[in-house]
DNA sequence: GCGACAG
DNA sequence: ATCTTGTCGC
């Protein structure tokens, strides 16, 4: 698919900073898939030079991953709470690039507009791809929640200085909760929905799950083992 | 100045 | 994120 070039990326965290109050302006917060059937994550895992990223495409009718791509880029820039998406979205958009169907909707393993700027990995992904984007993080970067039942599906407004910026949302019984937020083309509500949609067997979506463990496989050598783990994850027999 | 801080 | 053994719990 088409990426957007909209600026370039080697910048000072001073410049990228300037560069992510100047996108978030052109974000569209509403709207979003009402029935995604082509689901795309993407996600990243590094050593000491490089960065290994993997897109899959996950197709929500038959509950697999139809397709996997890798990229690798040597690492450039330092990790830094907030400007995340200078460290890694350049090679996910690799990643992504050669998936052979445009999604309804993409997946990033970090935030969306939860994020001190608004404008988190998600959001950065959604607008160079110009497509419905949501962040689905593991941990909290801003804001804060009420108290949030422990039972699979809850979900509470996650709030920042004021204003919902996204959810935390608990995956699976009693696991720690998952922060939602939307990146680009898709509303509070919508990402919400959009989220509970999506199978999870374990706590992180099956779409993301996949590209997490096949991003490790990736980084520790091998393209084959990597699309193998990519597609027991979702659920094919590990032949 | 101090504490917080996605991956 | 990554470095790493065992260990607590379902």
């Amino acid at each position: 698919m088409k990426v957007r070039r909209l600026h370039r990326w080697d910048l000072s965290p001073r410049a990228a900073i300037r560069l992510q109050e100047r996108l978030r302006e052109r974000l569209v917060l509403r709207g979003g898939p009402r029935s995604p059937r082509w689901i795309a994550a993407a996600d990243a895992s590094f050593d000491d030079r490089f960065v290994y990223g993997v897109a899959v495409l996950w197709d929500a009718t038959r509950g697999e991953i139809v397709e996997v791509r890798t990229a690798r880029r040597p690492l450039t820039f330092p990790y830094v709470p907030g400007l995340l998406s200078f460290r890694e979205a350049p090679t996910l958009l690799d990643a992504l690039r050669p998936l052979s169907r445009k999604p309804d909707l993409v997946l990033a393993d970090g935030q969306g507009i939860a994020h001190p700027r608004g404008f988190g990995v998600a959001c950065h992904l959604g607008l160079l791809l110009d497509l419905p984007t949501i962040g689905v993080a593991k941990s909290l970067l801003v804001g804060e929640h009420g108290a949030l039942s422990r039972r699979a599906g809850a979900a509470v407004p996650l709030r920042f200085r004021g204003r919902q910026v996204g959810w935390a949302f608990r995956s699976r019984d009693g696991v720690k909760p998952l922060f939602v937020s939307p990146g680009h083309r898709v509303g509070l509500a919508a990402a919400l929905r959009l989220a509970r949609g999506i199978r999870r067997r374990f706590r992180l979506p099956d779409p993301i799950r996949a590209a997490d463990s096949a991003s490790r496989a990736f980084r520790r050598g091998n393209v084959a083992r990597t699309i193998t783990y990519a597609l027991s994850v979702s659920g094919e027999a590990s032949a």
